[in-house]
DNA sequence: CGCCCGTGGGTAAACGTTTACCCCTTACCG
DNA sequence: CGGTAAGGGGTAAACGTTTACCCACGGGCG
């Protein structure tokens, strides 16, 4: 077996309380003993148990995190944030994906809080499906929804505010002339997909602009941003403007549109979402609203530590305004 | 506290051990006494921990997972890849994410071996500087090394023959009549960028291509390619053909190259390497030599369990071979 | 009828830490 | 000099599971 705390205080001559006492730093040692834990300790090649720790004080010093689907981009840029957020206070984040699965997302949940994570971070994959999950897990351990919340909020939540920032897309295009404006998004099953659109409706309505331009809802992938350029492009006319659910999505509809000859921005215009690191190497480069995401991982992280201090806080919900990012592919910056 | 299996062992009217029997299902248990118990557990809200469990059993049915940076998307393809392949045996991924620095890849290590995680697949930071890391886990843990190594591999290992990709890349070029070929990459720090790098210079020496063009090692970001474009455009002569040592270099190099109005193929070619997801949505899209995602990570889920059997097997190595992919960005398929 | 074996149940001892509690020594103060 | 407090050390009881070991019972077989 492997060398316990009990071999070190053995081989140093103290108690298995002094010898935990010196490698955790929770109570004054003196010099001499604690020097000879230490020694023993390297001699030995000890090696703290987490796990008999965990036991013991019901605490791990973990973070979980649970992402929708790990391969797009925007979710690693938010991890990437939350961890460097993280790394000050010397806590480990355990990072799973749930592959866009309910279910895969239940059972990752559940893993983790059996493992009594301190803290939970979840981008819920569903607004209604993944609910249960959200409520379950919220009654053994803190949890805050970043970007994507559930109904009904069980939990705190953190985000931009999408029906802005995709306002800030219209009316930039509109702005340009654009009247007839076609949003190509994801099926309204998480709530970003559902304020997106909103925000969208919303802003056709209040500016009277046609209502039979084309809603396109599929994926938030590129792949389907090229199928819905293709439907687009089948059905004409061509409007003026494709405001996009996503980033990925419009990458997606640039490259059709590429492969078609159809020039952006002359011919038409195309804006993004989140601002992912590929939307300036696009081509055209992406016109986009960005999602600030080291903002969402400090108030997530915030929100986090005021729920861990304190179980019964009002859950609270933060919403930050995102910001219009201009580049070429609505003509550049002005 | 929370409910413990005493507390539904009592509810159900037996004991701890025929409790813990049905829960997990160890033994036989009575149908009538087994429906007693999870009716128990059912109206208690039992919640396995799985802290205590892994105390008592040694196991704990987790892998855990470390790449050097998720923000580059060709791990979290693998990471995907591998997600998937794991799910058959239902165990749980925890993914780490070193952060591209060995102090903190040495953190993330200990901090999944001392949650007992039963197995840690990894792609070191440096082949070089990760070795104690790797070194020190080794011995607490079975570990696969995927895509990079370290030296002396401590640790079987699974990835692609680089060497051989990036000699595809260049008989690929050499074939459309490209003489000076240029080489952008990362700094020599990773295996990958090293077997590349060696892959590169065996090629030129072989073939008797000129020894002057540029090689301009960087890191594995798009930045770097486009700043290495920059760096390329500003010493003429530009070479015929510029092999890039994964895709987002190369995603770089095609943006700068695009800004500053230099046709792609056609004064110029680009190669990449990885095959991620953006390659093809590139403009043009980007010749690439493939990684076989899917088979790296059933060959990396295969060499962990066979280590899990016998921790004394001897290491392997397992080198798939890559492939090439061609696209317009080096004039098209064929 | 006696013995053996298989089945299903319980008791209690682990797993490795942390920490409540207790004790002893020493120093300080009135 | 007695009393008290503080500091540093040890003992042992948790934390919640799993499982080795033991026991009782019943059926089959010689």
């Amino acid at each position: 077996m492997a060398v316990t705390i009990r071999d070190v205080a053995e081989h140093a001559g103290v108690s298995v309380a002094t010898a935990s006492r010196v490698l955790t730093g929770s109570r004054n040692v003196s010099p001499v003993l604690a020097q000879r834990v230490n020694d023993a300790a390297r001699a030995l090649g000890y090696r703290h148990n987490a796990v008999a720790s965990a036991l013991r004080r019901g605490r791990t010093n973990t973070v979980g995190m649970i992402v929708p689907e790990i391969e797009n981009p925007f979710f690693p840029a938010i991890v990437e944030a939350v961890e460097r957020r993280l790394q000050g206070s010397g806590r480990d984040l355990f990072l799973c994906d749930a592959q866009q699965d309910v279910a895969i997302e239940r059972h990752r949940a559940r893993a983790l809080a059996n493992r009594q994570v301190d803290g939970l971070i979840i981008v819920p994959v569903s607004s209604t499906a993944s609910r249960a999950t959200l409520v379950e897990v919220t009654e053994r351990t803190p949890v805050v929804q970043v970007d994507r919340y559930v109904q009904e909020y069980p939990a705190d939540w953190v985000g931009v505010d999408d029906q802005h920032g995709i306002s800030l897309a219209v009316e930039h295009v509109m702005a340009l002339g654009a009247t007839r404006v076609a949003f190509v998004s994801a099926a309204l099953e998480s709530s970003s997909a559902q304020a997106r659109h909103a925000g969208f409706e919303r802003m056709i309505e209040r500016n009277g602009l046609p209502h039979d331009t084309p809603r396109l809802l599929g994926t938030f992938r590129a792949e389907w941003g090229r199928a819905a350029a293709i439907e687009l492009l089948a059905h004409p006319p061509m409007p003026d403007a494709v405001v996009c659910g996503n980033d990925e999505i419009a990458v997606g509809v640039l490259g059709e549109f590429r492969r078609k000859r159809v020039r952006v921005p002359e011919d038409v215009l195309v804006t993004g979402f989140d601002d992912i690191r590929f939307a300036q190497l696009a081509d055209p480069p992406l016109t986009t609203v960005r999602q600030p995401g080291d903002q969402l991982a400090a108030e997530c992280i915030r929100l986090l530590d005021a729920r861990m201090a304190d179980r019964d806080t009002p859950i609270q919900r933060v919403a930050i305004a995102p910001s219009l990012v201009i580049r070429e592919s609505t003509g550049g910056s002005s």
